[in-house]
DNA sequence: CGGCTAAACGGACCGTGGTCCGCTTGTATT
DNA sequence: AATACAAGCGGACCACGGTCCGTTTAGCCG
């Protein structure tokens, strides 16, 4: 018997080093994206930082875009947490309809700040899944504090697209429009939504 | 004088060979992309199958994406007839709500048949600017027509944002929400926005 | 028609993302 | 402590996107 309480089925112990090294990489691959931008961070750079092999950067991070991902995690994370237990009226405490405000803005920075990490994590990562599915479910929350009736899902999905990076990225960097501008038609857009 | 009618600045006159070149190319793309599907189609095999060098590929058309684009905007400028001049709703002769809305359907099909190919196509290209910008102006129009007050730069752009190829891949492909759930979530948005 | 020049051509070359497989090392067992 | 073995490791290797530059050629002029 391996485990006296095989509670479940465990997806993966992760050896020692192995933690160890992911650690390494993740941090080194923090500092190294920090340091010379997204860009110039290559694959074999993080490994010759990190001290490990290139093969070990992929058998944990899958792919370029997973270890971005992962790098984008990190500053995700503190985001989400900010909006959970976070001062309102992002966070808890204020009426909900300032706090969908709060978030749709805050998220309209976030994106903007880090588009260039958002773009190098690209599709296929756990960063979509995770990222859009709590963003959603938020948004959603909100939704039904304010008494809105309908689909809720499509609703929460309508007002976070003009949110994401790519739409973003047109309007401010293409088309030059102010970040004031956007961030006005986003509320006049949940305004609509919810029939204020 | 190399000009006897030097009308503006003529971006470029193309030689003969460049441009039987560039047809050529753009039709093994075509082909390719068509038989062994967008992944499959690398920039030597294009080249190859067009019969001449990679530098010619690039010089032409900048970059994979910016052949991809080409690629997509084959179809895409069929779309954008229809869109002027073809039948109702989708054409003139329907009324605006009819025609916005049918106008959502279309592109959302479009961008769903097309995913592959707009992924290809990614950022830079010429395909960003000028689909977006040809959508949103037609968006705006009938936005006009219906009477619609505001900011309509940024309510088209609203409107548009949800039937984004990444928005609608997350939710069909990912979350494995039914197409015609969508169509009817992006109706309500509709006319939630237009105050219907 | 022959000569001239700018444009176009094309394939050798390079950097980077991603894979593979033989070697090393942590961990459990006795 | 010695043994056994799965998990982890790492760098040689490959494919593909993209660049560069010496060579060729279309279009024009005398």
């Amino acid at each position: 018997m391996t485990h006296l309480l095989p509670l479940a089925d465990e997806p993966a112990p992760e050896r020692a080093d192995a933690a160890r090294n992911r650690e390494a990489i993740l941090a080194a691959a923090l500092r190294l994206v920090r340091t010379r931008g997204v860009g110039c961070v290559t694959m074999d750079t993080v490994a010759a930082e990190a001290g490990v092999g290139k093969g070990t950067l992929f058998r944990r991070f899958e792919s370029r875009e997973g270890l971005m991902a992962a790098v984008l995690n990190e500053s995700e994370t503190a985001w989400q947490a900010s909006v959970i237990s976070g001062p309102p009226p992002l966070g808890p405490g204020a009426p909900p309809l300032d706090r969908l405000l709060a978030f749709g803005h805050s998220r309209l920075r976030a994106n903007l700040t880090h588009a260039e990490l958002i773009a190098a994590a690209g599709r296929p990562g756990a960063r979509s899944a995770a990222a859009v599915s709590f963003a959603n479910m938020h948004v959603r929350y909100l939704l039904g504090e304010l008494g809105v009736t309908g689909d809720l899902l499509m609703l929460a999905t309508a007002l976070l697209a003009p949110l994401e990076m790519i739409v973003l990225d047109q309007q401010v960097n293409t088309d030059h429009i102010a970040v004031d501008r956007v961030e006005a038609g986003w509320d006049d857009l949940v305004r609509r939504v919810v029939g204020a």
